[in-house]
DNA sequence: TTTTTAATATGATATTTGTCATGTTTTATT
DNA sequence: AATAAAACATGACAAATATCATATTAAAAA
C-alpha cells in the first residue's frame, strides 16, 4: 500500500496543505481500493463515513429528478477529493457518485479527515478554496441552464470534456460517455442530444466511431449560438 | 456606531465562532452602511475588498447571461454574508448584487477577516459549513433548471419566498419582486412569467394586490407538475 | 457464429416556451 | 390632475424541445 507522503496525487487537491505528520497518520488509516466502470461508489441519500482521493479514472456525480431522470451535476477526476461536501454538513449524499472508467481511490475515514480540518486552519482554508470554485462553477451551470438552448450547452459540454479529460491518441474524448450520459449532462432527452450530435456531425464538427466522439471543428463548437 | 461583540446579527452566521477580541477588532474596522433599493452593492467583475453582513433588508445576486437576460442565482437576508465566495476565492465577483428592500450592512475589510479565516480554524471551518450548504443548494438549483418545467419552477419559486422570506400582515410576500424578478429566478422569458402567475391566478393559487402576491393555496403550489 | 439485448438514430407529432405586437394598468413626474 | 413612463397582461404565432413509434446499428450473451 502506497504512502500518503510520497503520493504526487495529492499536489493536485488540498490535502497539499497537510503536514508530514498529518500524511503519515492519514496514510496509515486510508484505504486503496479499485472501482470497476459503472459501479457505484456512493448513492444519493447515503450517509458516507469518509472522502476519496481519486487517483485514477474519473466519476459523474448526479441526481435523481422527480421525472426520473439523472441529471449529471458534476464529473471529478483524478487528482481531486470526492465527498467532501456531505462530510462537512455532516449529512447524507445529495449526490450519486458512479465511475465512468475503471478507477483507483483511497478512502479516508472521516474521523481522521475531520480532525485535521478543525485543527489545521491551512487546510481548511484549502478546502475552502476548492469549495468556493465549486460554487462558482455550480453558479456558471445555472446560469448556462437557464439562459442557453440545448444546443449551445452540448457544444460547451463538448468543449468541456475535449479540453478537462483530454483525448485518445486516435483524437476521439477519452472519457467515454453513452448518448444519455451527454442528454444527462446537458438535461435534456435523450433523443434531442442525439439529434443534436447528428447536427453536429453533419455540420462537421465532430465525427464519431461508434459510440466514440472526435471533436474536428473546437472553434466551431465555441461560436454555437 | 454598533458594537461586533453585541451584535446580536451574527448568530446567525459564521461571525459567532470568532473570539471576543477578533470581534473587538472587526469591530473597530468595519463600516456601517445603508443601501436604497434598487441600489447596486456590487457589480459582477468588481473586485470586492471585503465582505458584507446584512443587518437587515434582502439583496439578489444575479449573472448577466450572453443574452442580455440576467440570471438570479441566490438570494441573501438578514443576517446572512454577502462576497465570502470571491473573497476566498480571490477573484473579482462572479455575480451582481442588488438590494431589493433598504437595507443595513456593514462593510469588513479583506484585510481584517482574511486574517482570521487563515487563523481561526473554528471559523473558517463554519464558514466552509456555509459554503458547502450554499453548494448543496446550487446543485439542487441545477437540477430543477435541467428537469423541471417553467410552471413548477414558478410555484416552487413562490413557495421558497413565501416559507424563507416571509410574509406582510396582509398575508402577501414580504419581498416585492417584480414580474421580470420571477422571470429572472425562474430562467424564462417575462411574458411567460406572467402567464403562469396569470394561470396560478385562475386556478386560486395565489391572489395579486397590484403587483404584490398572496399566496392563497400553497399545498397546492407544492402539489404543481 | 448466431441470437439476443441494448444503444443509437430518425421521423411524426404534441407540448412547451419564446418572441413580437399591442393593449391595459400602475406608478412616477410635471 | 394631467401627462409620461414603466410595468403588467394577453393574443398570435414561431421556435425549441419532448414524446412516442420504429428503424438501425452495435454490443453482449448463448
Amino acid at each position: 500500500m502506497g504512502k500518503c507522503e510520497q503520493c504526487i496525487i495529492k499536489q493536485f487537491n488540498s490535502l497539499k496543505a497537510l503536514t508530514k505528520d498529518e500524511l503519515m497518520r492519514i496514510s496509515g488509516c486510508k484505504t486503496s481500493m479499485t472501482i470497476k466502470k459503472g459501479d457505484v461508489i456512493f448513492e444519493e441519500g447515503e450517509t458516507l463515513n469518509g472522502v476519496y482521493c481519486v487517483k485514477d479514472g474519473i466519476c459523474k456525480l448526479s441526481k435523481l429528478s422527480a421525472n426520473g431522470k439523472d441529471q449529471i451535476v458534476k464529473m471529478v477526476v483524478k487528482g481531486q477529493l470526492l465527498g467532501q461536501r456531505s462530510l462537512i454538513s455532516d449529512e447524507s449524499s445529495n449526490l450519486q457518485a458512479v465511475a465512468l472508467n475503471d478507477m483507483e481511490v483511497c478512502f479516508i475515514p472521516k474521523s481522521e479527515i475531520i480532525e485535521d480540518l478543525q485543527k489545521n486552519s491551512k487546510f481548511s482554508f484549502e478546502v475552502l478554496k476548492e469549495m468556493a470554485h465549486d460554487l462558482k462553477e455550480a453558479d456558471d451551470v445555472i446560469v448556462n441552464m437557464a439562459q442557453k438552448s440545448v444546443r449551445q450547452r452540448l457544444a460547451e459540454a463538448l468543449v468541456y470534456i475535449h479540453d478537462s479529460f483530454g483525448t485518445n491518441p486516435d483524437g476521439t474524448l477519452s472519457v467515454l460517455l453513452s448518448r444519455e450520459d451527454f442528454a444527462n449532462i446537458v438535461g435534456t432527452a435523450t433523443e434531442s442530444a442525439i439529434r443534436v450530435l447528428s447536427q453536429f456531425k453533419r455540420d462537421g464538427f465532430i465525427a464519431t466511431i461508434g459510440k466514440q466522439i472526435k471533436i474536428e471543428n473546437i472553434e466551431a463548437l465555441k461560436r454555437v449560438e
